[in-house]
RNA sequence: GCCCCCAUCGUCUAGCGGCCUAGGACACCGCCCUUUCAAGGCGGCGGCACGGGUUCGAAUCCCGUUGGGGGCACCA
């Protein structure tokens, strides 16, 4: 175990947040934030909070936030603080904290941090344009700055109702981040920002800051594209009164990038976490993957737990350049863990996988909870996904009278040529006693090898498609074995008579 | 347009001035093992974006170029 590592800039107790907005399902990106949160509160023996940050209420649904909830405790990511769990920060979804965004926005118009801007959308976007083109920065231009009583009470009359911005300093806002070193911003790109809504509704620089303020938040680790905004923060937290010494320390996490290198979306079904789930993916190969786009222990090692990373992992180890997801790579790692679980926890996995391809009953019969048990260390070496090995042992649960050749591997491998060994091995079969791996490997080999004189190739295709009904399956003693006899010997003959 | 960030095999990465003839993993190719497919073992292919510096010495430090990404919202 590892000496936990104090946070660089602050001798508080590390108090990490992850807060993700869940517009719709969390994908890989967000995943791998959560994760270098999550261990860096671990390594840190830190505090790991979850806020979710909903004040955009038409996308952020009750659905999405539990769904969410939910992902990151198949992960393993569980939180200390947060929904669900409580804390003495709460509440830790923004929807509940309103009133203390006003508040503060109400603060800041009166020490004068803030002020009431009127300009209308088409204004801005005209003024915008002007400023591009002028060859300028091109935020707002702190057009309302000073605007007068009048002025206001004039706009007022026309109806406009004005946002609050912040009056953004004059000034250079430099920061240590702890991923990217010194990063500074001129405060002439940096412009007066709104803090919230014509109708009071509070924007996501207002409430970010407040509540990483207001729950002690130590380090703000997250993605990347956060980090122009990062001034807009500091710049709250001084109009806060906040003391530099306690401003949260920044970690700007590289992007996660599709594999044409261009960013992640959330509308691509493929990035969805729930999705990578569904098709078989264990959650410690998710994990152990995504850690890898960005992170790694040194020393060429690549495979480790959740809790190997917890005791390890260093933001300052953590790289600059974004990665693209590949799933090849986590597919292959996915093949390693699966290889890595005991064969009663590979089945347990197996087993919803066969629930839902309607193979097993659930709860599954004795007969078929037997059978999983019997049937998966078979394909444990096999498969690189849960559900190809539901797919490979569905010939063992399938109804004789659903059961089907796989027609490809028919036309190939179940020609006339093939009659002699499957009648060869459907009479070597009726007799084999006991019934038993190995019995029927002697009486295969001694009917087709040494009876028939055929290579072991040619002689076994024909019967494993009859019986598994595909070229490859798992090993076919022992598939003959788990099948039965009466099975087997029906699945032989249907195969003959196809033969004509 | 302006500002910011980034740059090692196809992809993820190790490397933090000499240990680099640049290492590992995935993918790909070949061989071995083998009743199929895997797994496993062995081998191969393949990279420091470019140009200047600094230094006895640069993948490592500096500058520029190019390329990629992000921001300049009443999104987060």
């Amino acid at each position: 175990m590892t000496e936990p590592v104090p946070g660089p800039a602050s001798p508080r107790p590390v108090r990490v947040r992850f807060a993700p907005s869940p517009s719709g399902d969390l994908h890989v990106g967000n995943i791998r934030t959560a994760l270098y949160d999550w261990a860096f509160a671990r390594r840190t023996g830190g505090t790991f909070v979850l806020r979710i940050e909903d004040t955009d209420q038409s996308r952020v649904t009750p659905e999405y936030i539990a769904s969410a909830l939910d992902t990151l405790r198949w992960l393993g990511l569980a939180w200390d603080e947060g929904p669900e769990v409580g804390g003495p920060y709460g509440p830790y979804l923004q929807s509940g904290r309103l009133a203390r965004y006003s508040q503060w926005a109400e603060r800041f118009l009166a020490s004068g941090h803030a002020y009431y801007c009127y300009c209308t959308t088409e204004e801005l976007a005209a003024r915008r344009e002007a400023a591009r083109t002028a060859g300028g920065p091109s935020g707002y231009d702190g057009h309302c700055r000073t605007v007068t009583a009048e002025q206001a009470e004039a706009y007022r009359a026309q109806g406009r109702r004005p946002v609050i911005r912040l009056r953004m300093p004059d000034g250079v806002t430099t920061f240590t981040d702890l991923v990217r070193g010194e990063v500074s911003f001129d405060h002439a790109h940096v412009p007066d920002f709104v803090l919230a809504r014509a109708d009071g509704s509070p924007l996501y620089t207002l409430a970010v800051a407040v509540d990483d303020i207001e729950m002690q938040i130590t380090h703000v680790v997250r993605g990347e594209d956060l980090l122009s905004s990062t001034p807009r923060q500091l710049a709250v937290y001084r109009a806060m009164g906040v003391a530099e010494a306690d401003f949260p320390v920044f970690a700007h996490l590289p992007y996660v990038l599709g594999t044409d290198g261009q960013r992640l979306s959330k509308r691509n079904g493929v990035v969805s976490v729930n999705w990578y789930r569904q098709e078989g993916y264990l959650p410690e190969a998710i994990c152990n993957y995504l850690a890898l786009l960005g992170w790694s222990p040194g020393e060429n090692r690549e495979e480790f737990t959740l809790a190997e990373m917890a005791a390890e992992f260093d933001l300052a180890r953590v790289n600059k350049n974004a990665a693209q997801f590949d799933v090849r790579k986590l597919k292959a790692i996915n093949g390693d863990k699966i290889r890595a679980l005991a064969p009663d926890a590979f089945a347990a996995h197996v087993l919803p996988f066969l629930q839902r391809s309607g193979l097993a009953a659930d709860p599954p019969t004795a007969a078929q909870a037997a059978l999983t048990q019997a049937a998966c260390p078979l394909v444990q070496t096999r498969v690189s996904q849960l559900t190809e090995a539901a797919d490979m042992l569905a010939f063992l649960f399938v109804p004789q009278d659903e059961f089907r050749v796989n027609p490809d591997d028919a036309a190939r491998v179940l020609t006339p040529d093939a009659e002699p060994a499957l009648k060869a091995a459907e009479a070597a079969l009726a007799q084999a006693e006991p019934w038993d791996a190995t019995v029927i490997e002697d009486a295969l080999k001694e009917a087709l090898v040494d009876g028939l004189a055929l290579k072991p190739k040619v002689a076994f295709a024909p019967v494993r498609v009859a019986v598994t009904g595909r070229r490859v399956s798992p090993p076919l003693y022992e598939s003959i074995h788990l099948l039965g006899r009466d099975l087997t010997l029906a699945r032989l003959a249907a195969a003959l008579a196809t033969l004509g």
